[in-house]
DNA sequence: CGCTTAAGAAACGCAACGTATCTAAGGAGC
DNA sequence: GCTCCTTAGATACGTTGCGTTTCTTAAGCG
């Protein structure tokens, strides 16, 4: 047992850190997740993740950040209904319950150390979905089944909005007929009526 | 000084409790809120509590319940628009800071003691706002607003969904543009979509 | 009046918080 | 290569609140 482990400076001590917060997040959720245990995991001490972040917040968001590759790959299934299905129910596999479970937990925690609200609300931007929800859009107008509409910023974040709300609430994963009736009694319907103007 | 202070039992005791826990809540926040602070502010001690409650948030949300009385009473302000602002606009004052703080802490708690998101669900139960839009729009349909339309229940609770998503992401209260925008680029569009079936 | 139930007080061990102190390692400059 | 300055990493601190246990004695019922 040689202690020679060399000590990390820098970014590589700091990805070491958000590294080990990531697997404490996906290992025990963040209502379990500690400070030391992640200090533990990484091979550091506390004091050297407070230097960095000033709450346990902050330092899940940072972790988070980047983890989510996101694909913008859209198929044409044919029928705006089956994409819609297809892009609410990949949202809805993307908001698992550890996801779930980190929102409830940050946002509850932003009442306490207001800095990560923004942070937070920069990390469920919905631009990324915008582009995919724009996409089945423009091939639904494109097969005649819509007029042509401009959708509100409000509306291109509907969806995530919509299935962030009810994992959280009603815990994840999300039942299929809560997302068909997402897509039929909610969205489908506000798009028709979106397209009469 | 005289420590001959009666001691309570059963109901009295109990709301005794929930008083003081309604009483912290509303002045510490959900987070702040220890389930010590309770029981001294209701002049008992911490095993009484717990004998009666698993948890800060049951406890929390019993003290809640039948804490917000509500008004069916809707006026009709002569336009769908009008009346659906004033509905959103009562719903988002409803949900303020502290309640949001609750709800999103509970929500957080829940994946600990998940029988509490039941009570939790309950707790932001829809059917009396339902009521109040129904009224609504069978007022925008006497006026020749509207088509005779079915709400699925869904959309029933879209309004409250909404506006609670958005408190607590985005902290209480609400600005008036986003009910506006709620209100306008959501919900009235979606009604026109489902007057077209 | 005597018995049962449970209120209330006190203390427990535990866990994690966030901070302070110290040492020695690693780069930077000369 | 030597010195200096930063800071990693270890350790320990006091604090808070948890949830529980133990004990007493008041309250209510017969």
């Amino acid at each position: 047992m040689t202690e020679t482990r060399t000590r990390r400076r820098g970014t590589e001590l700091e990805q070491a850190i958000l590294d080990a917060a990531w697997a404490e997040l996906s290992e025990v959720g963040y209502t379990a997740l500690t400070i030391e245990a992640v200090a533990k995991r990484a091979g550091t001490s506390k004091p050297v993740i407070y230097r960095r972040w000033p709450s346990r917040a902050a330092l899940v968001i940072a972790a988070w950040a980047g983890r989510q590759p996101i694909s913008t790959a859209i198929p044409d299934l044919g029928s705006l209904r089956a994409d819609l299905l297809w892009l609410f129910t990949r949202v809805a596999m993307r908001t698992d319950t550890m996801m779930s479970q980190t929102i409830a937990g940050v946002m509850s925690e932003a009442f306490k150390h207001p800095e990560v609200q923004s942070l937070l609300r920069e990390r469920l931007d919905s631009a990324p979905l915008t582009k995919s929800l724009w996409r089945i859009i423009d091939n639904a107008t494109a097969r005649g089944e819509l007029e042509q509409i401009h959708l509100p910023p409000r509306v291109q974040r509907l969806p995530l909005d919509l299935i962030r709300a009810e994992s959280i609430l009603c815990g994840s994963p999300l039942p299929e007929e809560t997302i068909i009736a997402l897509v039929d009694d909610v969205f489908i319907p506000l798009l028709k009526g979106l397209a009469l103007d």
